[in-house]
DNA sequence: TTAAGCTGGTACTGGGTCGTACCCTAGCAC
DNA sequence: GTGCTAGGGTACGACCCAGTACCAGCTTAA
């Protein structure tokens, strides 16, 4: 019966996990409490101190978890058919609506309170998170280059830069709890991103 | 004696301030303790509760008094004989050079982590930080516009777009701890993003 | 049925924090 | 000199939390 007990333990895990992830966000780091995420997960804390040791490595496994998730939704934004003008709207506006979610917002606000404690933590965030995009754009104009259309000497810069200019303001007003964007604002953010950069360095 | 009696009090005031600012931005909201800043500050903590009442209102008073200073450096970057690129180049740099400094940071970090808790201490940073950059910006545009040789519709959506391309993801890796750039990574991004600029809308 | 091991529930320990209370010194008024 | 007020020093009360210990009950095995 090996198996149906890993699959329980793995279950406690993803139960603790999720409780976890929920009051982490909520809370942040400093203010969140094990006995909270007990009381959401059920079970005890022995359980949870067996599973993960102690309130740091807990909080570390839950930011790779999320991280590891972020990118995905970006992989369908980027096809072999489309314009560079379409690709680049394509990706950018996938790009903000991951950036700009609720969860997002909250991972993105606890990994930088707490970037200084956990200095690994804050890498695996940025390195999966905001900067896998810019390495996929950069792959996709690398080939754009190679077929001609595009005369462009650092990729990796002008792809940083790119999201740069579609965040704008919007991500750091959204993540100071400000305003979210419209879903017109957005838009107009990418749109006129991807005239600029289309005039710029198409041949 | 009236006045003798204010100067030792405001000068007990800026005290506290300069100690709390110290001990806030660097262990955030939570983490930071009264009976440390009563430490830094000497005096005790009597003193602490008589002029500002609570660990709150200290903190929104430090946030405060921060984000009043924030955008000083930039006055001297616009000024009237200087070319459009150069004025962008310059504005750009001394934009870059006031949000990557270690203390900006802190404050970001800060004020990100509890904007969820004191949403108008979230917002007077912002109007008074990176916004206000932007506004100026968005002036001098207009200026330019109206005397010809620009052409642009939207001069506030052009400044932030401008400002959101040479922040690159520069302030987000800083902000996370990851590494400052090198004052030539700072110099080429706001190049970079100038030429853009320039090309994009001179007339 | 009996034995063993895991886990939920809960109490406990040691440490830390905010905000208040109290004592006592120093300086000023008269 | 005497009285008074402000403020430094410190102790305290109430509370919270991470991590541990202990007990009761459940499941599994034989």
């Amino acid at each position: 019966m090996a198996k149906t007990e890993k699959t329980t333990e793995q279950v406690r895990r993803d139960t603790i996990l999720q409780a976890g992830i929920e009051v982490f966000l909520e809370y942040g780091y400093v203010s969140a409490s094990v006995d909270e995420i007990v009381r959401r997960a059920g079970g005890s804390k022995r359980t949870v101190y067996k599973y993960f040791g102690n309130k740091e490595e807990l909080f570390a496994a839950i930011i790779a978890s999320l991280a590891a998730q972020m990118l995905s939704p970006l992989g369908a934004a980027i096809d072999g058919d489309s314009t560079l003008q379409t690709t680049l709207e394509k990706l950018g506006k996938a790009y903000l609506d991951v950036l700009l979610r609720e969860d997002s917002l909250a991972i993105f606000r606890t990994v930088v309170s707490e970037g200084q404690r956990f200095p690994e933590l804050a890498k695996t965030f940025f390195l999966n998170g905001p900067n896998a995009a810019v390495t996929r754009l950069s792959t996709y104009l690398d080939q754009q280059v190679n077929k001609g259309g595009l005369k462009l000497d650092d990729t990796h810069a002008a792809a940083r830069q790119y999201f740069g200019m579609i965040r704008s303001d919007l991500h750091m007003r959204a993540a100071l709890g400000l305003e979210l964007p419209t879903e017109d604002e957005v838009s107009q953010e990418v749109n006129r991103a991807v005239a600029m950069f289309v005039r710029e360095y198409s041949d």
